[in-house]
DNA sequence: CCTTGGCACTCCACCCCGTTGAGTGCCAGT
DNA sequence: ACTGGCACTCAACGGGGTGGAGTGCCAAGG
């Protein structure tokens, strides 16, 4: 049994058709329906020896005798796979692109304003991670007094983020002590990656005299803290509102996915296991309970070449992937282009 | 006709009986299902022309002949206003709300755990205002020399907000001007509410020589632009999936509840309208075509006394008030004496 | 005058069942 | 290898019958 057997080219041209259809009508599509609508030129009969092989090998699947074929994940798979090919978006989607996110003032409202983008142009969820602080480097730390004993320390990076905490000093320290800790700190540590914050720091506390010792150790040990955050893994969600649209397509209610998507630690998951370029995952293969039924197209994006976080849509597997593929790679790449010029 | 003939006191314990089973079980509640679970000592009978005069009053409704009554929004009102009691939370709700909200970092995180908790112990979809600045005061002004003659200005509020901005100051300006810029501007507005910023900036720039005049200038343009910032308006949302559980509740479909509490702009406005102490909307009162079928429990909260923003819940109209008032009570006390330690 | 039991009436929810139509698998013929 | 024909299956739809919960009204009783 030769590839060339399994999968020839009229098999392929029925499932591709088939996807279509379903995508299109959410309704089975039978033998005949297929051939009236594309132009193949054979009769439906033929057709459905086409699809009992299509069955057989797991990419088709009848809900019922009687009834037309619908895809199975591995059918999608197939389609997204060799079948279908990214569908660039139309000039006037892309002019709203341009002028929607041309108008953010800093990072969080290009953030906010590209989920909400994102979201009205595919109608489906779409989720954008915040940009990584651990890929990106130190622009600045800043200490300001609060307190004759209280500092606060502010972070700020090069992707525009700012993280502030506040320290305990456990007694008074001097202004001049502060604003010498903070010129060495800065010579230190600004322009270099996240990433390597804490071997540059390792003993820095360590070059001072006693009496400044231990709240310097606070301080790095914050500054460290801060580097390290977890809740910079932060993700925005917007047009929920279409799970409504669509929930027909789902099992009984979109209660397990609203669920899921609650749940930040779920999309995380979702978003470490893509690629740095455009990633599909379909139903099962999302391996979380809520989501099956649910497929994700994400991207990865930052500013150039350099991956920071990923953005994506979420919808019903039944959903159009060569639009969707288009509207995210569209959007990653603009968004990359506007964190490159901040 | 005397109030007391309009509204005699067995006619309201009937209103309370039939909001009370029409929220435990969401079917519309006869005269018999209605003596055998309370103890009423009257006949159906008699319960029958009880609810005949409720109904010509407007207080409950018939879907159609020959069903039992279901509660109008006029009637939740009534049973808001007067025949219910807030519930106080149980010893282990808020030995609950203590341990999560206190292990709280930040702003972000008391507000991210707060919406999160109150979503969870009322099962609702919750809503919390960020404190809002115009309220608040200013703690420090902190600017950071980024290149030579650009300028990050960070603006800290007592209640823990941090603002950033970048000043382009058209030339480049030395590390020592700057230095005094902070220092007197420090000197002017630190501690002063927000709303009084701008008066006591008015001519702030004038006090300067004509050289940094200039860039003095956009710089406290750009901080009342902060001050007056819209986007302090944020709202965070958390138990959507929640709409799911409810969704018999609704018409046909969660769609216009989601679509509406996506707009924050909506949900400000609900805010907006509401008192400092505990408020609550019902249907109609919302004023808002995809909320007709909700209602809000909202209060304000803030450090002590001063309210600085609101938080609340919001499901479907067939709710328990009087659990939900006491949840939203709470959570909001707490909150406020977590924002007062900071 | 208020309350109550009785009674006739209404109407939704449910079930059963026959019909319809789209779709299938198989087979014999070209 | 493809096609037309054929018998079969099964979900979806609609109609009719029934049960039950609930009502409004009324006349009798405290």
């Amino acid at each position: 049994m030769t590839t060339e057997n399994r999968l020839d080219e009229r098999k392929l041209d029925v499932l591709r058709a088939i996807v279509q259809d379903y995508v299109a009508t959410r309704e089975p599509v039978g033998s005949k329906a297929l051939v009236e609508r594309h132009n193949i030129g054979v009769s439906p009969a033929t057709i459905r020896n086409e699809m009992a092989a299509l069955e057989d090998e797991g990419y088709i699947h009848q809900p019922h005798t009687s009834a037309g074929r619908v895809p199975t994940d591995k059918g999608y798979r197939l389609f997204v796979d060799r079948l279908s090919q990214v569908k660039p978006l139309s000039a006037a989607e892309r002019r709203a692109i341009h002028s929607f996110l041309d108008g953010a003032v800093d990072l969080d409202d290009v953030v906010a304003r590209t989920v909400r983008l994102l979201a009205q142009i595919t109608q489906q969820v779409a989720v954008v991670q915040y940009p990584s602080l651990t890929r990106s480097a130190v622009r600045h730390v800043e200490l300001v007094p609060l307190t004759a004993s209280r500092i606060m320390l502010v972070l700020i990076t090069d992707t525009g983020r700012v993280e502030q905490r506040i320290v305990d000093c456990g007694g008074p320290v001097p202004e001049s002590t502060v604003a010498e800790v903070r010129a060495r700190l800065n010579a230190e540590v600004v322009a270099q990656h996240l990433s390597d914050v804490p071997t540059l720091l390792a003993d820095f506390s360590g070059r001072f005299g006693a009496e400044d010792r231990t709240w310097v150790a606070a301080l790095t040990a914050t500054l460290l803290d801060a580097v390290v955050e977890q809740r910079e893994e932060r993700i925005v969600m917007a047009g929920t509102a279409n799970l409504a649209r669509f929930r027909h397509d789902f099992p009984d209610t979109v209660y397990p996915v609203l669920e899921a998507l609650e749940e930040q630690v779920v999309l995380l998951r979702l978003f470490g296991e893509a690629q740095s370029g455009l990633t599909v995952r379909i139903g099962h293969e999302n391996a979380h309970e809520g989501l099956v039924g649910t497929s994700m197209v994400a991207s990865g994006y930052g500013r150039g070449e350099d991956v920071v976080a990923h953005l994506g849509v979420l919808g019903p597997t039944r959903m159009d992937y060569p639009g969707m593929m288009g509207a995210v790679t569209a959007v990653a790449a603009y968004v990359g282009r506007i964190l490159a010029e901040t």
